[in-house]
DNA sequence: CTGAAAGCGCTTACAG
DNA sequence: CTGAAAGCGCTTACAG
């Protein structure tokens, strides 16, 4: 039931001072092989663990990076986060996560909760609320002091950071033409992240896609999942939707069973194609064509740059990756 | 672009001690009131944030709390994390989440990452590998060096801590129960997660009901979901399952897809209750019975008893909490 | 090869 | 009401 041990008390048991047992556990050639032995042996005995808060504040630096998100629930920001975390451990980097809950001011709390030294950068996917508003004023705060940031899928391309995200407008673009190859010629866009820049993307894409192959285009945002079936079914009932071209997963999910509710048949009278490639488009019956956005790769290319440019190993200019990113082909489109 | 300010500098700009300025900041009574008016205002204008990891060193205390889950991908795990992350936030402290990824070792690896004064106590569900070898030696260190530790769900009885977990063997003899008053009497249990505490718990529950019931036992475990479809396709052409009992959710959904795709009705040929009530549960045609684990209440009740025990709140003796479920009544079983 | 000293940025008991 | 000093636990340039 001891209290961990310090470096001043392995000093005191050895009779040397604090210097020598410090640069005998890092192996420093200043100090006697002997010394280097036997302060050794002591402090696992003892099993020493240098105090991390200490080292830091001494170091000016921590090994630890703060990843701010708005939830965790989507299968999306739970599979980024699991890439993250994989490459922070192989890196020999720790995180500390807060979830912004889509709320600007959460994610500023947050913000302000981790500029205080105890990370050495911030990964960030902006909340609802702040690429809503565009007031971004908190996000400037970090750049401010010179922290390093780095966005990844929902980004703002005029922040002045490095940046992760897939582009979504152009496979949006290629998704609705999937459709339309598919004989599809009333695609509906449903989306339940209105607001988000990766929402405004794809939408930008389905309308460009529409434009060239000259299509009407038809929306369905909604906020509750009653909402999303109600409006489908009208859309439905009024033969105005072959195809649907999904934001989310949920709303992928809830189109296909108020297709199905209906009597239509999937993908014969309705295609679909989602985006997120969660566990509910795998196994939901029929299973979903999703846009792959390669969630775990984001987050794991977001860690290792964020690392990268810690330890400068990068130029000045911001880095601005956009993923490639293909289709998974399941049975809500009809084979090729 | 400064560098963030500190108490020295402040207290420079005044010509007044860093004491004075610390004190001031901190609205000590012992500081005339126009200083402190005066101090505050340029913190305010430098926006001076202290030095998280100095305050920490001094204090010996962090408000922060480390959270070590096996896997985060699990919706189960998601919903735990996003409890514990909710409440954190409503009681002024933050979290450092590791991800196990079942592993003990990485386990070990975290938790000494973690008890170098990173944090003030430990939350943690046991990796898989923890609870099949019981080799706990590294969760002993935990409670060696008297750091608090609240275990949740996965759970050892043998660990002298506080704990947060359901009864898994009730709630598993009462869902089998359930399943035989349906007149099923060919009742399989179906695990993905064989080795972990919930399962062995649960089996334990599955076992004693159909004891009393004198009803015979039938296991279906798998590594692979090829592994799981075959199993139960094979007892359904023998004739010998009439309902499922499924420990996790992603082997209710193969089970389930198993028996439609074998000709056979959900819940009149077959009935199913699963536990975990994740999306796929909810949204799955036809939706499936599952035992509510509450999965956000065990987190943020995990997380409030660290904190009340951190602040010295909570007698001596360990809590052990059991919560209580409940059967989610959906369409994979007959309606009461 | 070893140690005394300064310092990272803060807090607080004590003196004045 | 204000400040000097010690200390949290470590690291490292410097002296010996």
């Amino acid at each position: 039931m001891e209290n961990r041990v310090t470096l001043k008390e392995l000093s005191k048991l050895l009779n040397v001072s604090i210097s020598t047992v410090s640069k005998a556990l890092r192996d420093s050639p200043e100090i006697s092989p002997e010394t280097r032995k036997k302060v050794k042996e002591l402090a696992e005995l003892n099993q020493y663990v240098p105090n991390a808060l200490a080292q830091n504040l001494k170091n000016r630096k921590t090994k630890t990076i703060g990843v701010i998100i708005p939830s965790i629930l989507p299968h999306f920001f739970a599979k980024a986060l699991h890439g993250i975390e994989t490459k922070a451990a192989e890196l020999g980097y720790g995180i500390i996560i807060c979830i912004s809950n889509e709320s600007r001011e959460k994610e500023a709390e947050s913000i302000k909760r981790l500029m205080n030294g105890r990370v050495d950068g911030l990964i960030l996917s902006l909340s609802r609320e702040t690429q809503a508003s565009k007031d971004t004023s908190h996000i400037m705060d970090i750049l401010k002091y010179r922290i390093p940031l780095v966005l990844f899928d929902r980004v703002l391309e005029e922040i002045d950071c490095d940046k992760v995200s897939i582009n979504d407008a152009l496979q949006a673009e290629q998704a609705t033409i999937k459709l339309f190859q598919q004989s599809c010629r009333k695609i509906v866009y449903c989306t339940g992240i209105s607001n988000t820049s990766v929402d405004d993307q794809r939408k930008i894409g389905y309308l460009q896609a529409l434009e060239s192959l000259k299509l009407d285009s038809n929306f369905v945002e909604f906020d509750t999942p009653e909402v999303a079936s109600a409006a489908i079914q009208k859309l439905l009932k009024q033969d105005k939707m072959d195809a649907v071209l999904a934001s989310d997963e949920l709303s992928a999910i809830l189109a296909m069973k108020s297709i199905l509710k209906s009597g239509y048949r999937i993908p014969e009278d309705v295609a679909i194609i989602g985006f997120t490639n969660g566990s509910m488009s795998e196994h939901f019956v029929p299973s979903l064509t999703t846009v792959d956005q390669h969630a775990e790769e984001q987050g794991s290319l977001a860690l290792e740059t964020m690392v990268d440019r810690i330890e400068g190993k990068l130029p000045a200019d911001k880095l601005n990756y956009k993923l490639e990113t293909s289709i998974i082909q399941r049975d809500s489109t009809l084979p090729e």
